[in-house]
DNA sequence: TTGTATGCAAATTATTTGCATGGGA
DNA sequence: TCCCATGCAAATAATTTGCATACAA
């Protein structure tokens, strides 16, 4: 069992932003544009999901969210990602064993999905949009989402498997 | 929610294989080969799973199987699917909702799942192949396994929904 | 003030597991 | 013969839903 330390899960967005208020006033903005109040705990968990980079679960995100509001339910973060999925500001990540997670970065990307460690790496390459706005011409299809996974080993449980064969 | 008719579908590796006894002793060498036992639900799964173009959810498969060995449990179905991901005869692909559907497809190729009609078109891509060895290359990355998926919407359900406007 | 959002608990659904029995090799 | 595979039912886990109350606009 994967154990990750929420303390240790670090942020993305943040950096990028001037600062948190304008972090908050985008949320907002988008929030009220298609009529959907921004509570509170909807700041929270957009803040949080919107600037872990670790492709955190519904779980992972409720946890953390619980040390600022005790009383928040896993219902309650459930439908804000369903929201944050529908005002574009993230993406739902699909994997095998059922366990949703989710990916603020909307830029076509891969992700490599070591097996052993659970981890996921983020990968850019120019070529990914180019392939996906090709085949979605040649097919007629209108593309609302893109997800490319490579499963397999990451570099660093390669060495490890390695060197206990030694 | 979506219903698909079982006798409707239809069938890939048959076209393939010249005959059925072909695809019979592949499986069956394929099992022996990772000292697995060729029982016949297994064969009957195996046969289906392989065949199947519509990328079948276990329950799907289950449904089809039944008529032939009435008796057969799903849990039968699940351990099967997992012999043939091990065995390298199909791949699982990873949805929204928790739904996992199985391709006998291992080529690298792209998916065109429809949000609207749940259908889902294989697509072939010659570049596809190239950016997962790229990638897995620069990221010192051992692939097991790929999908590369474009949600959204199919040109048959956007010809409706443009129809409706008018 | 007026709905919409929240928190709770219960419901739903996919998948897995334990275990006694049956059947391939 | 000897385990491994099967079928059944129960367990697990993720996600969703119903409903009374609280709160953003």
């Amino acid at each position: 069992m994967l154990y990750i330390d929420l303390f240790k899960i670090d942020y993305y967005l943040i950096n990028v932003m001037s600062n948190i208020q304008d972090l908050d006033s985008s949320i907002i903005k988008a929030f009220r544009g298609k009529s959907y109040k921004a509570t509170p705990q909807r700041l929270a968990i957009s803040r949080f999901a919107l600037c872990c980079r670790d492709h955190p679960t519904a779980k992972m995100i409720y946890s953390q969210i619980k040390k600022e509001y005790p009383t928040v339910s896993l219902a309650t973060v459930y439908a804000t990602l369903l929201i944050l999925k529908e005002v574009g500001l993230l993406q739902e990540m699909n994997l095998p064993q059922s366990k949703a997670r989710f990916d603020p970065d909307m830029q076509p990307h891969v992700h490599l999905v070591c097996l052993q460690c659970d981890s996921i790496i983020d990968w850019r390459h120019p070529l990914v949009s180019k392939v996906i706005a090709e085949v979605a011409a040649d097919a007629k299809f209108s593309v609302a989402g893109q997800v490319l996974e490579i499963t397999g080993l990451c570099s660093r449980c390669k060495q490890k498997i390695n060197l206990e064969k030694k």
